[in-house]
DNA sequence: CATGAATGAGAGTTCATTCAT
DNA sequence: TATGAATGAACTCTCATTCAT
């Protein structure tokens, strides 16, 4: 059902993703909108009800389009989330990435990151919904996610152990503890409850990071 | 398989949670036997396929019993899998609690905290599939490990700060960042691949706790 | 509860219907109380739940005997309910045919009849529940005790009408509209709410009989 | 399981009683003709197994189309049962209703009422079935069915004793005694057997119901 | 392109009945 | 006799996907 993850990935060579399969992109505006609010309404379905509980009948609902139309643009529901995952996966980046490039030292560049990405998180719940059940519905998407995340990470970090910012011993290990830090702190402070200052937590991990936790 | 459910199951003393519905437990030997075959087979079926591409028909193979015997221990599919979450939750604790509690300083029982768990998610890969599918099928389970393991961790670090072991400003933000970082290196180290030597991570991650990565 | 089940388990002289199956009869004073148990419990079950709602594990708990033991005394579900049904009708003649041969008028015992069925209605809300669903469960049973009973009327009205108490043309008819009225009365003012004085309605109804509605 | 009993029938205004449920009421004609084609096979299937052993899939079987489309149309088991009841309900009214208003006196009013009712029954069987399940399966629809009809009966008489055509201690237990007889004899000569003239049963309950049967 | 009816494989669940102890 | 675990056929309901209009 899920598995048939085959010549696709290859195929769409943008390393962003064309949202709709190159062979069902719309070609009239009237298609465009349509598409729009497919994936909206797919982002609210499964942000609200999670991959299998959502359905492409409470999809096209939402955009309030008859139920076929859904598959005048995608092929599968599995296509849908692939698509979605995808999509905010490089939300985030976007939304993150320009707080990260504009900070003057790197542990403030890593302070930064956290900051944005705890507000982001905030205004977009469904994130976790949506990245974190494509462990099990695309595998690949999931991978490719945090692969990436972890890579750009731990590729800032190491230019800043370079430039002497940072100990010289910095590697993937500490990219990938900076994202699970990251990504409980925006479960805990963003999806499960807003009950803290997003900037007050940020400076916290600034200066973990700065100094360690020891007296 | 996940081993040993012998103790538990019998005594059920612990007051975490009894994994058969109270109105279920077997009454007599060969009951015993059966409950823990399915309760085995389903920690297989849902660590292979998931929750949802598992099925009771799967469990019920695997065990070795018919299709109906899954009701007598179960009153629906997403018990079964609660009774799992619960249990893998437990395990964790149980096997990770020790070696924290045998260091010598707080820095060290980090370490040994992190070390064990990538330990034990090696021998017990299908932890991830299992704990984090329950976000979407038993929300109040998947709280409830994170909420008291976060505060587990919570509350030995606030005495090592009374202690004076570490900085004072210790706070709940530390102990979800320490816990993120754990679950992600356990995932990258453990499921993904084994392609790094436990210990080294766990140094890695000790050290930038004692001191930052700053330079 | 179904009350006097005693006098007649034991004889069975009757031709009408040994309860139990004659090859199921207990031979031991612990079966007989059993056997009582079980009818018992029975009669609330289907009472309460319907035939096919009703379960034998529901009989058995009621009944506080292990699921098993059931077989030991009926062959089938439908078993049960035959015997049941059976008893109830001999019930409802016993409990209503001396106050009909007690009348001294034949107007006046089909006041007797209906009063005394209202009473026993109101005493043993079950009866309807199980013999209306016989004519699904087992239409053998159902047919056979509105049958009998309508021949027996038929009978005493033929008599009445032959010693010249009731008009000359009296006929199968007049039975089975007098037994369709009573068992209607029945269903609304014993089942339905037992908002009417019996003797009143009684009184009604013997009246219609005596002269009709004209006026 | 049969308690949903919400808005709907008020909404629908018309008399007919809306059989589908507002939400799912067919849009083109193709739907129309489909709903048709499973209703009458509801009835069927109902009408020769019960509602019990009747099944989805028999009805579907009947109606010549996939299990699936079923549910196009009906929520669920019981919820085509209930349309049926209505539906059934609303016929024999609709069947009986004219003969009687066509009456001249008001003794041959209901005598027309039993006899119309009597052919109807004839040429309805399932009539019995369906109806008197519903005492089990939903009893709500049973208790309007019956209280509907005794109340028309009831207003009716009420009205011929009004104009001096009937006694005047007229009242609702005269109503309730009249459609029990009619009910009985439409099951003893209409369903049981076709073995007496239905202009005769009438002639009998008419003078009845005129002088009584006291000699 | 859009629409919505039709399809049918598939899964969870129930429960009467059997049987080993 | 009593017990309660085991069995598996049967059934309802879901929903992704197809297709005629």
């Amino acid at each position: 059902m899920v598995g048939r993850r085959d010549a696709k990935a290859t195929a769409t060579a943008a390393p962003e993703a064309a949202v709709p399969p190159a062979s069902k992109e719309p070609r009239t505006e009237r298609g465009r909108r349509t598409l729009r609010a497919i994936l909206d309404a797919a982002a609210e379905e499964f942000g609200e009800k999670g991959f299998h509980d959502g359905s492409i009948a409470g999809i096209t609902r939402r955009a309030g389009v008859a139920l076929g139309s859904f598959y005048t643009y995608f092929d599968s529901k599995d296509e849908v989330f692939r698509a979605l995952v995808r999509d905010m996966s490089q939300q985030v980046k976007e939304h993150v990435g320009p707080a990260i490039r504009a900070a003057t030292s790197q542990i403030d560049a890593e302070r930064a990151g956290l900051l944005h990405f705890i507000r982001f998180a905030r205004a977009h719940k469904e994130i976790y919904r949506i990245i974190d059940e494509a462990e099990f519905v695309d595998p690949e998407s999931f991978r490719m996610h945090y692969a990436t995340t972890a890579d750009r990470i731990a590729a800032r970090l190491r230019e800043a152990a370079d430039r002497g910012e940072l100990r010289d011993d910095i590697s993937e290990v500490h990219a990938w503890a900076i994202m699970g830090m990251n990504v409980f702190l925006g479960l805990r402070y963003s999806v499960w409850a807003e009950d803290a200052d997003p900037e007050a937590i940020a400076d916290v991990v600034a200066s973990m990071l700065a100094r360690g936790i020891a007296r």
